[in-house]
DNA sequence: GATTTTTTGATTTACGTACATCAAAATTGG
DNA sequence: CCAATTTTGATGTACGTAAATCAAAAAATC
């Protein structure tokens, strides 16, 4: 049986109400004697019955959500996700706000930020933008005691308690190499279609796949980078021109969003042509395109993991608890056509 | 504010004492008086406050997990994982208990499991051998509404609530992709290590491996399969006979354990070969042979995640509750030297 | 209509913790 | 040593549910 704080007012021979005292940090209790209730807690080993301790304070987790307004599927994924979450609040005891920003534009995320310190939430996962007054802002936060995580894009170097999302330079790498290994002896160039070079994660997976592809597959050029902004009419447009002017290309990487147009794109002017193609993100597009051949794998991060994730590591920082990192860990998913879900 | 069991009485006009018969499906409530209540549980969208009812019946969920007793890696790592749990189990309010049986011995498991519903746990766990007798005894302690999930080997047909581990038809297709696509234009021979034919999850790996290659690379043919029981000694006598008897191997898959041995023979025969490697399992071992190029990529069950996820099950199961079906899904995950935890 | 049986209500205690109040004790300052 | 102050104890209520008891009311049986 796990002892009660009744227990440990008996162990350490004062009352009930001392070891409350202790417990929830009541001022009133001399330090000789906080120092034995500590001792019998440590001795006796005991825990809080959190479950008791949220039943008796009434408390429910305050959470907000901080998301660009960002009109691809990917987002739209992650919102959904939120709001199944947002279903499940009333068990799990989360009361959980959603905050829309306009995508890339620091200022108006810090705004956001300042402002979150009034109404007081007891916890912030937020999709950062990565930019100084930004990491000012969390640095902030942080230090006032509100449990911060980061949502699918880091800030790194920040005081952020967590990042709920996968590592994207290890993603760029990885697309390197299996693009590298499917594609074998063969030498050619590459098309690399991003969202935008100012979106940190799209730098990230570029650094890392622009690293492998050096290292160790020197017999492909990448070719100077699409920037699609994560729009399917730009990214179809740059594609079909990339391969209508450009007859050297054998492989495609698609690390941000638009996949509907590059997809589109392949399908009218590369059946004939041997292009091995590595995209992100399982939509419904990628999903058939990878059925038919037209993509050959997809890297992926399930929003899903990454939305509960980011609320357990919130609760348990909020009430000062441990997670277990092997749990929060965000995994690359890699599909074939044969491990879909 | 959430309803709660008074709010419900009120509303159907009835006494504490009545809703708690209700809830708690006691004798001693006419009908029409249960459908009262019931309507109001509905309207009012009542749901139980698991917490507080844990708290109010000093619940606990004793739990079995019932492993072979094999010596390899990955079940010694199973063992860890659970460990794990037993030292989370105060706070998850868990009781859990392991029980070995010799591996492959479906009559053992069966007596086990004949015994198990005597001292009534809440919940069980097992790594199912697959055998007619052992779905019956399943199918039976299902049937005495014992909640019952089968880890990394599931058991067909079995009426077993979940299965928490990875498509293994679907690990064996990945894994024959991989390395066709790795081996790329060339032709040649592919070797098979498996541990036994008589597991489960390795036919199946092999049903899925060999249904890829030979609907997609007709170039490559496999082996008679090399069964290593899982133990590193015969495996590396295994595939050093293999290698040295077969210049035309050019790739080799290891489903199931033992691979210690396969590295070594692979270090010690095949150093100047153009050898495409795929394994399954993250091991020391293996992480070290996929970093050193010995491997090519590694197939990998998450032991920690098979647990925690059983154990969630059981838990929600015992309660009568939900799962969040994504959450639960056990995923085959794909290392490359480059993406590694 | 009286009796038995079934159904319902009212009330209490408990789970482990939080939090408030008031009195009693111990400590400190003068 | 007395007064002021701080520290501690004792006690009660609350959170939402479970479970038990006993009395009261309603229904069924004869």
């Amino acid at each position: 049986m796990r002892p009660t704080v009744h227990d440990i007012a008996a162990a350490a021979g004062v009352s009930l109400a001392t070891v409350d005292r202790v417990l929830n940090q009541r001022p009133g209790v001399r330090h000789v004697t906080r120092e034995k209730v500590e001792t019998a807690i440590r001795e006796l080993g005991y825990v809080r019955d959190v479950a008791a301790a949220n039943l008796a304070k009434g408390r429910t987790y305050p959470l907000v959500f901080i998301l660009p307004a960002s009109d691809n599927s990917f987002m739209h994924g992650l919102n959904a996700e939120i709001r199944q979450a947002v279903l499940r609040s009333s068990a799990e005891r989360t009361d959980i706000r959603t905050i829309e920003v306009p995508a890339f534009d620091p200022a108006a995320l810090v705004s956001v930020l300042e402002e979150l310190s009034r109404d007081k939430p007891c916890g912030i996962a937020l999709v950062a933008t990565d930019a100084p007054d930004v990491r000012a802002a969390v640095d902030r936060l942080v230090r006032e005691r509100f449990p911060i995580v980061t949502l699918v894009s880091d800030l790194t170097g920040s005081l952020r308690h967590h990042y709920a999302g996968v590592d994207n330079i290890a993603a760029g790498r990885t697309a390197a190499r299996l693009l590298g290994r499917f594609l074998g002896p063969r030498k050619g160039e590459i098309a690399v279609l991003a969202g935008s070079m100012l979106v940190r994660d799209h730098r990230e997976r570029l650094e890392g796949f622009s690293a492998v592809m050096a290292e160790e597959f020197p017999g492909l050029a990448i070719l100077p980078v699409l920037e699609g902004r994560d729009d399917p009419e730009i990214a179809h447009m740059l594609v079909a021109d990339a391969l209508a002017r450009n007859a050297g290309i054998i492989g495609v990487y698609s690390l941000g969003a638009g996949n509907r147009g590059l997809i589109r794109a392949l399908k009218e002017k590369a059946v004939d042509r041997m292009l091995t193609v590595i995209a992100h993100e399982l939509t419904a597009h990628t999903r058939a395109a990878l059925i038919d051949n037209t993509v050959d794998a997809i890297l992926n991060q399930d929003a899903g993991h990454e939305v509960r994730s980011a609320i357990r590591v919130l609760k348990a920082k909020a009430d000062g608890l441990a997670v277990i990192e092997a749990q929060e860990r965000i995994r690359l998913d890699i599909f074939l056509k044969d491990n879909l879900p």
